[in-house]
RNA sequence: GGGAGCAUAGCUCAGCUGGUUUAGAGCAUCUGCCUUACAAGCAGAGGGUCCUUGGUUCGAACCCGAGUGCUCCCACCA
């Protein structure tokens, strides 16, 4: 029965009845059962953000990996889930609160959490219903968020475990402080300017053993003199030979005379300024790091307003930048100041205030970094875990050797708020909750004042206690560390079913500038806590950027509107576009202004669309039945379905390889062409009844099964128009659906190929193709048109090549076909191998064209021989190389030297 | 400053263990076609100093050294 076909694949509404339908079958649902499971985690993306260009990559990519993998059986299990992303998010709140005159300053902690859990409600989780748009096969009963109870409960129970194993500890810690906003500011939080400074040259006095200043003086420079009164040294390089004098000795801070030691340090650049460096640990990062390497006191001259306090002894009360302004006269009238340069640095702004940001010590929580990071190296260096592609893993081992202890303490309120309790004798007491904190507290006390614990006793004592809670929370990635397991609630309910058959993950999708945020920390995490690799095999994504090469970010406004890109293309195109040119782990370009790989996404649905037509057409003509009268006829009949089926097989090993080795933009590129090249534009011409003739029964039904099996292996990519196909091409019973049609395996793969090897129906088939193109090209060069007959003659030494294709050869180039040796004054000529066509046409061939072309060809195969003689000749190759290449050069020459002969017979005939 | 990577057709990229490479694909370009699925198409064609340079080798786009240009990550230099 025919079916009435739209002249578009309408995917509008087509994409999302697909959808719904997947989903209300339950396709993307996963329980554990006896299959092999294959499990994605989503990198969770913030609860409050919107699809970008990154979001489409990552999880196009994730949906390929989990679409394929349920083609093959498996149990395939996709996670969906978003991250409470503590700066991004409370950003948000913050602007929000102000745009409506609200300042956070001017809320509790309490009523602002408020607003930000509204905010969440309101905006939180818009994206994954984009990502549905996408096609994303995600299972929506497992749907986390990093804030869920039993998941922030989980991280609260990590923070104390770890504490309690000594692994986390309190320490100070140099932070971007804003002065005006009186807060801690992340580093991105920090924007750099270039300024034009001035670097201060100032001579330091050289003291005596005595301790009294001496004529010698040692000269450093800063762009920050009034910082001389918080200094606590003053370094050189080693090797430097004009300090080696100075080695041990004191000199004197200028206007205070405090006495500070010259230390040596190979930090010290020995051509930068004076090659003397001073060292203000309390109000600059590096020094900072100097000074607790040589054990340096550390003076703290500023308040937290920016004003000079009591240590500074002088200025004290008076602003960082006024204290600046008056130094300097001071230091040049004592005699201090040697010179000022013009000098241009960077200076850090802050984004919320556009203060200068102080650095300033405080006091933060760490991670002890050292005992995680040892075993989450060796399982990536052993390949336990395994890096796509590879070149990540000397960036990950370079950051693992190198790791500083991680600092998980920030100053907002969104987030995890840190479990640590304080009394207010300075004590501190981590627990899970304020009722055990003031147990501890209570034990300590009972303990310190000599009196008997018993439960009655510690209860008592914690009743009457006031503890408050740390203000600060969590760092972020404090939280998604735990997420391929406590998804799963892998840390909350230890051993459960779905832990034990989920976990270990397949294949982590991410990009690469959160290997060390997100990746090592979920491995040293996953091997803390459940013992075992979070991941398999980590794919990393690349950048997407604009066709000027900038990254897309909002700030620029170069990032293309996604869902008014899906509305206009279609989900597939977008998919395809964004797939076909990026390879694991290299930027990809993506031409907004053109948007030609959309174009050519689309250009290729509809392309698929219309064969489904024909197909369609066909059957609505009606189909011949008639079997083959013989042995001959059938393998005639068959041959090209014999032939595609060949390649289909061929192009199955080769997507299959390629898809397990992650390079999924070939696997899509070779599909893409076995669809558009070897299906449509060779097969189904091939295959085409001749006008008014009804289509032949074995070519009608083979077409139809290779048409499925082609929307199977692109249907990963192409969720959508893949499965409408699929329904297009016949009637289908309830549940026959291509989404979860499980593939042949390759070992599997039927070639039930009578009486010839599939590389015997390649090479057919490539002489074929050779074949037409060749005597089209000559069509074309002689101005010949499609419709003028022609006929052919074939001189060959092995006619029974041609015996099955020799029909369709005829038809593809509208010509009448004999064999033998019967060239013709005035005919064309073209040689395939060693194989003379003959083209006979009533019109007047053009015998320089001809003959030029030969000539062409002759002079690329003489310098051809010529190449493979000489490396023959060569005695050293013959001896060194490796015998089946010494074959194959002889081999090579023997065709140029037979190709040469049949060229020149041509020409001869031509004359 | 430290580390990593890249450089192949106009553009985006393949080219795996050095020898089917006198280097492939897609897009773009050019020529001819409204041929009864598809002009969003069909058919055909042209297009390269494999960044430069030195070396290793019988043999280099591929391995090594140096140079040039670009990109990213980290630390952001008094």
């Amino acid at each position: 029965m025919a079916t009435q076909l739209s002249k578009n694949f309408e995917h509008q509404s087509a994409e999302s009845n697909w959808y719904n339908h997947w989903v209300d079958s339950g396709y993307f649902y996963s329980t554990p059962d006896n299959r092999e499971p294959y499990t994605v985690v989503i990198p969770p993306p913030n609860v409050t953000g919107v699809l970008h260009m990154g979001h489409c990559l990552n999880n196009t990519i994730q949906d390929i990996l989990i679409r394929r993998a349920r083609l093959q059986g498996k149990n395939a299990c996709w996670v969906p889930g978003t991250d409470h992303a503590s700066i991004a998010t409370e950003a948000k709140v913050v602007q929000m609160l102000r745009e409506k005159g609200i300042a956070k300053s001017s809320l509790s902690r309490e009523a602002f959490l408020k607003y930000a859990w509204e905010w969440k409600e309101k905006y939180g989780g818009i994206i994954l219903q984009q990502l549905k748009k996408l096609g994303c096969s995600l299972d929506w009963n497992r749907v986390n968020f990093t804030m869920d109870p039993d998941y922030y409960e989980a991280v609260i129970s990590v923070f104390v475990d770890l504490y309690n194993k000594g692994l986390i500890y309190r320490g100070k810690r140099m932070i971007n402080w804003d002065p005006k906003a009186k807060t801690a500011l992340s580093d991105e939080e920090v924007i750099f300017k270039d300024t034009q400074s001035k670097l201060y040259h100032l001579a330091y006095k050289v003291t005596d053993e005595s301790g009294q200043a001496t004529a010698d003086t040692i000269v450093i420079a800063t762009v920050r003199p009034e910082t001389i009164l918080g200094d606590t040294a003053v370094a050189v390089h080693p090797d430097d030979e004009r300090f080696k004098h100075l080695h041990g000795k004191y000199v004197l801070v200028p206007l205070i005379n405090r006495r500070i030691p010259i230390i040596t340090d190979e930090y010290v650049s020995m051509d930068f300024g004076t090659g003397a460096l001073k060292i203000t640990p309390a109000h600059d990062m590096n020094d900072y790091q100097l000074g607790q390497k040589h054990k340096l006191e550390v003076v703290d001259i500023m308040n937290d307003d920016g004003t000079f306090s009591e240590e500074a002894q002088l200025f004290v009360g008076e602003d960082r930048f006024v204290v600046r302004k008056k130094i300097v006269p001071m230091l040049e009238e004592q005699g201090y100041l040697v010179k000022i340069e013009d000098y241009p640095n960077q200076v850090g702004y802050s984004e919320r205030s556009d203060a200068v940001v102080e650095p300033r010590l405080s006091m933060q929580w760490w991670v002890k970094m050292q005992p995680l990071a040892e075993p989450a190296l060796k399982v990536v260096m052993e390949d336990e875990i395994r890096f796509f592609p590879v070149k990540f893993k000397n960036l990950y081992r370079h950051w693992m050797e190198n790791i500083k202890d991680w600092c998980i303490s920030r100053q907002l309120w969104w987030g995890h708020r840190i479990p640590a309790w304080y009394d207010n004798h300075g004590n501190f007491f981590v627990a899970k909750n304020e009722a055990e904190a003031k147990l501890q507290a209570a034990h300590k006390l009972l303990l310190a004042k000599g009196e008997v614990i018993t439960e009655a006793s510690l209860q008592h004592a914690a009743q009457s206690l006031q503890l408050v809670q740390d203000e600060d929370c969590l760092d972020t990635w404090f939280s998604s560390w735990l997420w391929p397991f406590e998804v799963f609630k892998g840390y909350s309910n230890p051993g459960n079913d779905d832990v034990k058959y989920y976990y270990p993950t397949a294949t982590l999708v991410t990009a690469p500038e959160i290997i060390f945020f997100w990746v090592a920390r979920m491995i040293m995490a996953g091997l803390e806590y459940e013992k075992q690799i979070p991941f398999k095999d980590v794919y990393f994504t690349g950048i997407v950027r604009d066709e000027k090469g900038r990254k897309m970010s909002k700030s620029l406004g170069n990032s293309p509107d996604l869902l008014e890109m899906i509305d206009r293309y279609g989900s597939d195109a977008v998919r395809f576009g964004i797939m076909i040119s990026s390879p694991a782990g290299n930027d990809l370009l993506f031409d907004v202004k053109e948007e030609s790989t959309l174009k050519q996404g689309s250009f290729f649905v509809n392309k698929m669309w219309n064969a489904l037509k024909l197909i369609k057409l066909w059957e609505e003509r009606g189909i011949a039945t008639a079997e083959a009268k013989s042995q001959e006829s059938f393998s005639e009949i068959n041959w090209p379905n014999f032939w595609f089926e060949a390649r289909l097989q061929q192009g199955k090993k080769e997507i299959n390889s390629l898809m397990d080795q992650f390079r999924l933009s070939e696997a899509l590129k070779t599909v893409y062409s076995l669809i558009w090249d070897d299906y449509c534009s060779w097969y189904l011409e091939w295959i085409k009844p001749d006008f008014g003739t009804p289509i032949n029964g074995h070519h009608f039904n083979s077409a139809i099964r290779f048409f499925e099996e082609l929307m199977q292996l692109l249907h990963p990519f192409m969720p959508f128009v893949t499965e409408e196909i699929y329904h297009s091409l016949k009637e289908r019973p309830t549940g026959d659906d291509l989404c979860i049609k499980v593939a042949a395996a390759e070992n599997e793969l039927d070639l039930l190929l009578p009486g010839n090897t599939p590389s015997g129906y390649l090479q057919q088939g490539e002489l074929l193709k050779q074949a037409i193109t060749a005597v089209r090209d000559v069509r074309n060069k002689q101005q010949l048109k499609p419709r003028d007959e022609i006929a052919i003659a074939i001189e060959t030494s092995q006619p029974q090549v041609y015996q099955n294709i020799g029909s369709i050869f005829g038809k593809q180039v509208n010509a009448q076909i004999s064999f033998g040796t019967s060239s013709k004054a005035g005919s064309a000529v073209v040689n395939i191998e060693s194989d003379k066509f003959f083209i006979h046409t009533n019109q007047q061939v053009d015998s320089a064209v001809q003959k030029a072309e030969l000539l062409k060809d002759l002079e690329y195969q003489q310098k051809f021989l010529e190449s493979v003689s000489k490396k023959l000749s060569n005695e050293r190759f013959v001896q060194n190389a490796k015998p089946e290449v010494v074959e194959f050069e002889k081999k090579k020459k023997a065709d140029a030297e037979a190709r040469i002969r049949t060229i020149e017979e041509s020409l001869h005939s031509l004359q």
